[in-house]
DNA sequence: ATTAGGG
DNA sequence: CCCTAAT
């Protein structure tokens, strides 16, 4: 007994698979432990990723099905498929002392299933052959680098002490059913069918694409960041905080002016910014924290195909208030500047998005002007009213910086003041950084 | 790389 | 917000 287990120590602290053959323990050696690592690199690239072959690629070609543990077992479709049980994914198959996850011993197993099957067919020299060919095959399919090297491949081959990787005692009897000539046939036949090349479609790159997506999570940091990410680094928490603060000093105190048809939004649901929920209104306390603002982007950053146009963020008025700083520091056509100076704490504010942010607010400036002229005094309705202060400063920036360059839309060269110039009073909120009076 | 302009 | 041309 106590030999026993010594043995099973022994084997269990060495590379050793434990495989039953014919109803008694044997010790299936992995003396290859570092080509079995082969198997288990994970492709570079999402190409190689698509292309790679899985052994359920094998097991349908062969007409078997590989099961694990994990699902339930039955024996009449096990007949049917002559399916091969896997080991569960247990610290025995694991080599001790490395560090490999679940996961890792998991793909280990079906690394195995793929060797049992493979030395199982190696019974003639044949099959044998066959298998050989197979696996040329399989490794020079369309060029690309598949996980199989010859090493692992002939070490596969040439193992014959794996015959069978098992761990259901049913299983074992029944599979006594087995014929040989006629597994020798439809091996042969199966083998003969995979070796014409069964082609392995080219994914699409729709495919790739979400596949990257989904397996990128893992891949942090890998590929390297697209522009964009250049304004996700928040540049120091100091920073952020001091333009925070600045911020907050900016913030007026009544918001009630600058909205009316504000939807209520719950806590929750400012807690959860990835949401992205519609809201008409500015929110000036839904500016997200730079932590918080890294998460999101960081999840966006995860998905390389983050679509913005569907999470688009609004405008809080404290950004455009930010915005309007800015440009009245650095004056406009200088977006990257303000950008990494101001909205430093907000990744997801592109140049672009403030250039465009300002055309905007041009825009919106000129129809007030028209409403102060009377001849159209449409409110802007669905628009996030602005508050007519904010108006004023694009105004008046509108003025010293023209935007676009050559044809300013509006120079109103003082010829009729707007109302909100005139009411004064109007202006609820103090300019921080600079006052025109 | 950044900006302007149009969609 | 995106795309593209221009610088």
């Amino acid at each position: 007994m106590d030999q026993e287990v010594h043995f099973c120590q022994k084997f269990t602290n060495m590379n050793y698979h434990w495989v039953k053959m014919e109803g008694s323990f044997l010790p299936a050696p992995l003396n290859e432990s570092n080509e079995v690592d082969h198997f288990l690199v994970e492709p570079k690239s999402d190409h190689e990723l698509g292309n790679c072959l899985r052994v359920q690629d094998f097991s349908r070609d062969f007409g078997y099905e590989i099961q694990t543990n994990d699902a339930e077992v039955d024996e009449n479709s096990f007949r049917q498929n002559r399916g091969l049980q896997l080991g569960k994914p247990s610290s025995e198959s694991k080599s001790q002392g490395s560090s490999r996850s679940d996961t890792d011993a998991f793909e280990i197993s079906e690394l195995s299933a793929t060797m049992v099957m493979e030395a199982e067919f190696n019974n003639t020299p044949v099959e044998r052959s066959l298998t050989r060919e197979l696996f040329s095959g399989l490794r020079t399919r369309g060029g690309c680098a598949t996980p199989f090297e010859g090493n692992i491949c002939d070490t596969i081959l040439d193992n014959n002490n794996i015959h069978k990787f098992n761990t259901n005692e049913n299983y074992l009897e029944n599979e006594k059913i087995s014929d040989e000539n006629v597994k020798g046939d439809i091996v042969a036949s199966k083998l003969a069918s995979c070796s014409r090349e069964r082609r392995l479609r080219k994914p699409t790159r729709r495919y790739i694409e979400e596949f990257a997506d989904s397996k990128s999570e893992n891949n942090k940091g890998r590929r390297k960041p697209p522009t964009k990410d250049k304004y996700l680094k928040v540049t120091s928490t100091e920073e952020s905080n001091h333009i925070r603060h600045k911020v907050q000093m900016l913030t007026p105190k009544d918001e009630s002016h600058c909205g009316t048809s504000v939807p209520v939004q719950s806590r929750s649901q400012r807690r959860h910014p990835e949401k992205h929920v519609p809201v008409s209104g500015f929110l000036s306390e839904d500016e997200p924290s730079a932590t918080e603002c890294k998460n999101v982007y960081s999840s966006a950053k995860i998905c390389k195909k983050y679509d913005r146009r569907k999470h688009q963020k609004m405008w809080t008025l404290t950004e455009v208030m930010r915005l309007v700083d800015g440009i009245a520091e650095y004056g406009t056509g200088r977006w990257t500047r303000i950008k990494r100076h101001l909205f430093a704490s907000s990744p997801h504010r592109t140049p672009i998005d403030l250039r465009d942010k300002w055309r905007n607010l041009l825009k919106a400036s000129c129809v007030n002007i028209q409403n102060s002229k009377g001849t159209e005094c449409k409110q802007p309705h669905a628009s996030r009213p602005l508050p007519k202060s904010l108006l004023q400063r694009v105004y008046e920036l509108a003025n010293i910086y023209p935007y676009p360059k050559e044809r300013s839309p509006k120079p109103v060269r003082e010829a009729t003041p707007p109302m909100y110039l005139i009411e004064s009073n109007s202006l609820s909120f103090n300019w921080g950084r600079k006052k025109y009076e």
